[in-house]
DNA sequence: GGCCAATGTGAATGACCGTTCAGGGGCTTC
DNA sequence: GAAGCCCCTGAACGGTCATTCACATTGGCC
């Protein structure tokens, strides 16, 4: 009997069959698995190469530490995000609402299709190590920007009309309330529910929009 | 030198003075501030006594088990709000955009005031063993619950408008689409921004409403 | 003073942690 | 078939973990 009970939400994988993927990927994907359903602590470099066939010391043959590892994993979903919501925005044409939409729509879809990476990415940030979260706030921060650039250029140009408290707006305020709002779909959203991916997207697109107090098109 | 790097966002308390409350107080304290900081599985029972200027062992003449303290610090946190949610509906009359409003102002100035509890409750919970994570869920799905209703009731009155996804209305999606929002509030909110408290609860009540469609007063 | 219960101490227990490293297999290239 | 390289294994290292326990210490009450 052992004394410490061990601190496990989701039980730790049986031992696997050698993942046929090279090395690199196949921990890659292992590692996160495992970080999605118990957490970056509790999971172990035994439990992550079990789980793709391996055994511990082969880990260090690919990366250098286990926090490493988990800054490569955050940093390709963070940076694949980035990319698609400035190519979404661009795409857009000129039109602010489009804009706001079409960022709503992207953002929301990927959240709901890749809710696991998502879910990694926003919550195991914490563990990293001070020099490896750097780049990852600093990429958040852009993608709040684009929104708050989005709302600003709306306002100017009257398309916009969002809630003012005391005769004074907070765009970043918003931003923050939009982006908070689109990026939790990945911790509920389930694709048995009513609402499949698109149709999610639309209906956030559509709150977002009613929010800002888009004007009619 | 130590082979083994410590996961250590933040650095574990030094030694303090014995705190003056009752023990079982000032451990939950204690306990609270450095889950907050630096999260459950990476405090140890020993930081946790230490902060409160006793050791280890006394831990366990108050509590059963370092995941007990977890779960009454979440349980209490949880069922305060769970109770001023449902004040808040009750004492708002029976206009349904009043309810909603109440609701969310009182939702949001809590998750400011009290942020650091609001986000150990929300951050931590998955920690908690199987049998005690239970009651937890059930007050969130409480809380969604109040918000189902006062939506419902609202369309069924036609004082409430809210988005459409091909003909069909998700107000569950809606519901969770409003909580996320205010809930991470606490994520970000300090008391140096432009908005104070109330304004940032008015700002979100605002968006709120028009999220939904309500008609005007 | 003596007794009792509540509460604190700190060593001990048995386990597991990330990381290192000596040894060894199985390629390719000569 | 030898050499060289890449990669893997599994024991070992130095450490930390939650929890238990025999043993103080405390303060109230007779």
């Amino acid at each position: 009997m052992s004394k410490r009970k061990p601190v496990r939400v989701v039980e730790a994988p049986v031992a696997a069959e050698r993942d046929p993927r090279p090395p690199v990927e196949a921990i890659r994907a292992a590692a996160f698995t495992q970080f999605a359903e118990r957490g970056y602590p509790v999971v172990t470099v035994r439990d992550i190469m079990k789980a793709c066939g391996l055994t511990q010391g082969a880990l260090y043959n690919h990366f250098k530490s286990k926090d490493e590892l988990l800054h490569d994993i955050i940093a390709s979903t963070q940076g694949e995000l980035e990319r698609i919501c400035q190519q979404a925005v661009a795409g857009a044409g000129d039109d602010s609402r489009a804009k706001l939409a079409a960022f709503v729509r992207v953002y929301v879809v990927r959240h709901c299709r890749l809710r696991v990476e998502a879910l990694v990415a926003n919550r195991e940030i914490s563990w990293l190590g001070a020099e490896r979260v750097a780049d990852i706030r600093r990429s958040r921060r852009a993608i709040r920007d684009i929104v708050v650039t989005i709302l600003t250029e709306g306002v100017q140009r009257g398309v916009f009309d969002p809630p003012q408290v005391d005769g004074r707006r907070d765009l970043k305020a918003i931003a923050m309330a939009l982006l908070d709002q689109c990026t939790h779909v990945s911790m509920w959203y389930g694709p048995g529910g009513q609402l499949g991916e698109e149709q999610m997207a639309k209906l956030y697109a559509d709150m977002a929009l009613r929010a800002v107090g888009a004007k009619p098109q």
